[in-house]
DNA sequence: TACATTTGTTTAAACGTTTAAGCAAATATA
DNA sequence: TATATTTGCTTAAACGTTTAAACAAATGTA
């Protein structure tokens, strides 16, 4: 009862020729007369041919997969890159798999054994907020097949590396908080081990320091930036001596956070309270008021993470160097922070 | 320079063994002597030996990958749908290969053949809007592997299918509107041909018949559910002559949409029209007002996909029936729809 | 006509596993 | 002691491809 699948030898049986001859008229090859080509092709379809994979990948040792692994797949910025490696990769005849993290350390080793023991291709991923061990990462080097990373990345590996420029950015943004008049100005960050928040809050400090602002210990805070996390924060924010005048979260899902309870504490934004989130997720847009964000060109780091995975195809030796790619981020000024047309 | 990986082949030659007993003791067979295993553990270890999923997936027939197809992955639904459906998969030894169809007919035939060539042991998938022609995923059933559909279904492939009672749903919905005072109550629905939204419609049909109240052709319109599209038919229902009280509308973006245009026009809501989504997407519980929505059971919807899966696994031939498992839908009662509370 | 090249195919090995079958040695049974 | 069973391994084939090497036939060249 079970279906038997046909197989190359199904087809040359039919034709009575030999495997050989067929694999090479389904790829084309010169040496095949134009003829056979055509029988083989109307045979394939006949008998409902499905090449095997892992067969093909098995005998020429390329799988033609790609491994994909994201903290998580449900906020707008990885979706956003996902979708357009799945572009680029699938135009050059690659798949991709993805697994999330899911933020654990755990989750991501046990994602890279997967992907390794599927022989894929390449690695392409954004690291987990829990890992400092690279070791798991290592591993992939050493199997000598490319691994870039985007977003959360780690200089230490030496590997190429897709992602905004994180200080600049946080300069940008206090520039604009600046221009609007704010003159204290707290930062609800992320947690300083991971590359792009400490970057963030670097930039937040010197940015700070150019304007000659105070640097106050106690209007910068680090979480791992939940919505939980957001209000957490901005409630101890609130509880200050003196308020600030102007927040800048280090992510969009704390910046909503923030904005419930100011919203509940009926306090103006952003006459009172300015405010300033990162990662232009959609509902940055759809809420009351618009959240000012930091648009991360997610497009575009899909696209760059994929054409680099693509450089390295078809090299024998892959010898990586720490390569990054930077892209200017955009700061898409809203209602939470523009006083000027407020007036 | 190319980096050699380690085989079993390495291990055998180490030890002295054959490869057949090396593999074996992997597999911790019992007619291999614990002494021998210990020793193949520890060899494998330090060659830093990763197994050959292509090898033992060509060779036992079974690739212990499940391809998961679903319109995009940037939607709560879908994301947690697929979060739920590896967390069960992964502990039965089951990595999934997720596909994005991006609602394109086109896009989703590559998938299949993608996932068929990748030679998935079977196909978890929810249908593109676009889908009509059934022709691709009948070849999936022709394979002999697992077929399950969820969300979007078709009754016409007989297989498994999981999702919620949508019929309900609408009269849960028409329901609580009447409840709430609504007698004029309009729907923008997806298309009928998806056969959600048909019964979505037909429940809406069905309940307002039940409670007497007028079924106005005017008042029931088909789109695309996204935000434009529920601006667009939000703007042409406020264009009547005689406005709607409430609005059922069968996604929650254009139910965002929506509730954007009724905003800009100061209409009160609920007061003056109350507004119910659907989807139960985050950011309903984000802007303001809070929009009304129905939660889909997304976890327990890819639970149950999983499992319906694994049921399969190990026969030989996998005999598929049209097996419904319909959920209860809950509708969550918010802002803006909920006139009780602000009364 | 003799030799070289091109064309179209076949043969056979290989990729890294798994597994049925076989077999010798050790152990148990009578 | 002779026979049966168990233990621990080996051998060899198989999974469905790809591909290097070989080769006969057809065609080209001198």
């Amino acid at each position: 009862m079970k279906k038997k699948k046909t197989t190359i030898k199904d087809i040359a049986s039919v034709l009575n020729i030999s495997a050989a001859a067929v694999s090479k008229a389904l790829h084309n090859d010169s040496r095949i007369s134009e003829k056979t080509k055509i029988a083989v092709r109307q045979v394939a379809e006949n008998l409902q041919y499905q090449p095997n994979h892992l067969a093909s990948a098995l005998r020429s040792g390329k799988s033609h997969l790609v491994g994909v692994i994201v903290p998580r797949t449900n906020s707008n910025f990885f979706s956003s890159v996902i979708q357009n490696i799945e572009e680029v990769l699938n135009k050059k005849g690659y798949s991709i798999i993805i697994t999330q993290s899911n933020e654990s350390y755990q989750k991501e080793c046990d994602s890279i054994d997967t992907l390794l023991y599927t022989q894929v291709d390449g690695i392409i991923a954004s690291m987990a907020n829990e890992t400092v061990d690279l070791s798991a990462y290592e591993k992939i080097k050493s199997k000598g097949i490319p691994l870039i990373l985007f977003d959360r990345g780690e200089n230490d590996l030496n590997v190429d590396y897709i992602g905004i420029d994180d200080y600049n950015s946080s300069h940008l943004i206090v520039e604009h908080l600046v221009e609007n008049g704010c003159k204290r100005i707290a930062h609800i960050g992320g947690y300083k081990r991971t590359r792009i928040f400490n970057n963030r809050i670097r930039g937040y400090i010197d940015a700070l320091k150019k304007h000659h602002l105070p640097l106050d210990d106690e209007l910068l805070t680090e979480s791992g930036l939940t919505i939980e996390d957001g209000r957490g924060k901005m409630l101890e924010l609130l509880s200050l001596d003196t308020q600030p005048d102007a927040v800048y979260v280090a992510g969009d899902y704390a910046a909503l956070g923030a904005l419930q309870v100011l919203k509940e504490k009926n306090i103006r934004i952003p006459e009172d309270i300015a405010l300033v989130g990162f990662g232009n997720e959609p509902f940055t847009d759809m809420v009351t008021p618009r959240i000012s964000s930091v648009h991360q060109h997610s497009a575009e780091i899909g696209k760059q993470a994929a054409n680099t995975f693509l450089k390295y195809v078809g090299q024998d030796a892959i010898d990586q160097q720490l390569n990054k790619i930077i892209l200017n981020a955009e700061l898409i000024v809203r209602d939470s922070s523009n006083k000027k047309t407020s007036l």
